[in-house]
DNA sequence: CGCAAATTTGAACGTAGTCAACAAGTGTGG
DNA sequence: CCACACTTGTTGACTACGTTCAAATTTGCG
């Protein structure tokens, strides 16, 4: 079976029937590449569709007047990319691949008759958007009230969290796969800090580097400086709907 | 007939019909009063219920191990209250009264009915929270990449855009509501420099200051400085199933 | 190999934080 | 009705974290 990335995502929180399963594959029906550094969407487009990403890293940001910009979100397999285009006949944000990936496109409606035919995935879409939503607050918070050393080490935890996958099995290191001034972007810090934070983590002996890898070598005490709390622990959806 | 606050404000949005009004008037029919600095819920409480907010207005924030505090987000009459109550056993956020205020009560499971019978309120349901998504991005820009004084103009022009309604008429002045701690908490500044902050738009003659009134003097020139885009233009919901 | 992009480091600067003192409101109880 | 306590707002002086600018070095890639 190609696998279905959407369903994979939505299946590590509770079993899908083979009739929902089936319900998100229409929405993984078409291929579209593409190379690193290219713009899926971008801001103020006036686009209509929606995507599936399921290979690849993406990110989405935003520019400011002065030309700085802030990284709002990592993209990784299985996220929906454009659904504020469910919204806003122009798209409030740009959407780019970090490497190359591959995105299955499709049309809004889909998602309306998903909803009325499977209205337990339609409170699934509830859930996984409210996920993305703590994730955004928890960036909130460490942009807001941490330090320039605790947001870097919290990026370098939200990357290596969502690359090992649902597993959560054990690969310390990883390549992080971002320039330092795309950490900076991600962080609301220059690059030139962003460098000396990395290397205040790396005389403390909190991660080690060599050739992109990145090893983190106490990741209690790094989650401790970060105010890193994982969001896949503690889930509860003991109040689903019954599939259709 | 008792004013359906969750109504009203999808009602912003398309025209809703008699079936659905009722259907969401369902989730309003208990009452709480909540008193000025009430805690509804309190971060890492476990609670299953979920509010509509019917009257007043109130925050959510977050505590960091130093005891600093990060403000997410202001809730006007007609916000969904505890929503991520639906993914995660312990709230991840505290939701306080600003003001006195009214919130109705009610259950998860009453969420999952809806979306069965009124799968275009669920795709609605999406929608709002999607909105509520692009403002917590447009916060996190500002907090990352704009100056203090822009952090500070972009509170005021959010409280009062909200509280001037959907309408959006006119009165330029208003009362904030919030002590320059609070703005400081959401702003990622400390109460003495949000202080400043404000002290110098009125000295740009940007706003103006009469005990505890705010005006704003020119709204064009602090979106300007703030980087603020009105959320509620734009909104394209042309693809959503029929009602049922 | 050669070029462009990314990383690294140093020095000077500036924005925002900290600490402290005082003023102005606000509410409470005597 | 006033006295007192407490919260909030205001201002100044000093500090520090992070930025800016600049230059050297390393890395990745065609």
């Amino acid at each position: 079976m190609p696998s279905v990335c959407l369903a994979d995502r939505i299946g590590d929180l509770i079993q899908l029937t083979p009739d929902e399963r089936e319900a998100l594959a229409q929405l993984e029906l078409r291929e579209r590449p593409l190379r690193r550094g290219a713009v899926l969407l971008r801001e103020k487009d006036k686009q209509q569709e929606l995507f599936v990403l399921t290979r690849g890293t993406m990110m989405s940001y935003v520019l400011l007047q002065d030309g700085s910009r802030q990284i709002l979100r990592f993209h990784f397999p299985g996220d929906l990319l454009g659904v504020s285009n469910l919204v806003y006949r122009m798209s409030p944000e740009t959407i780019t691949a970090l490497s190359d990936c591959v995105v299955a496109p499709f049309e809004r409606d889909q998602l309306a008759r998903l909803c009325a035919d499977h209205p337990r995935l339609a409170c699934l879409l509830l859930v996984t958007n409210q996920m993305e939503r703590v994730t955004l607050t928890d960036r909130l918070a460490a942009i807001g009230r941490t330090s320039a050393k605790g947001r870097v080490a919290a990026v370098l935890l939200e990357v290596h969290a969502r690359l090992r996958g649902p597993a959560q099995t054990e690969p310390v290191s990883f390549v992080l796969g971002l320039t330092q001034e795309e950490v900076g972007d991600a962080t609301g810090l220059t690059a030139v800090h962003v460098n000396r934070m990395m290397r205040q983590l790396e005389d403390e002996q909190l991660i080690a580097r060599r050739n992109g890898q990145v090893t983190l070598l106490d990741i209690r005490r790094l989650a401790s400086v970060a105010s890193f709390v994982n969001r896949r622990d503690g889930v509860d959806l003991s109040w689903l709907p019954a599939a259709r």
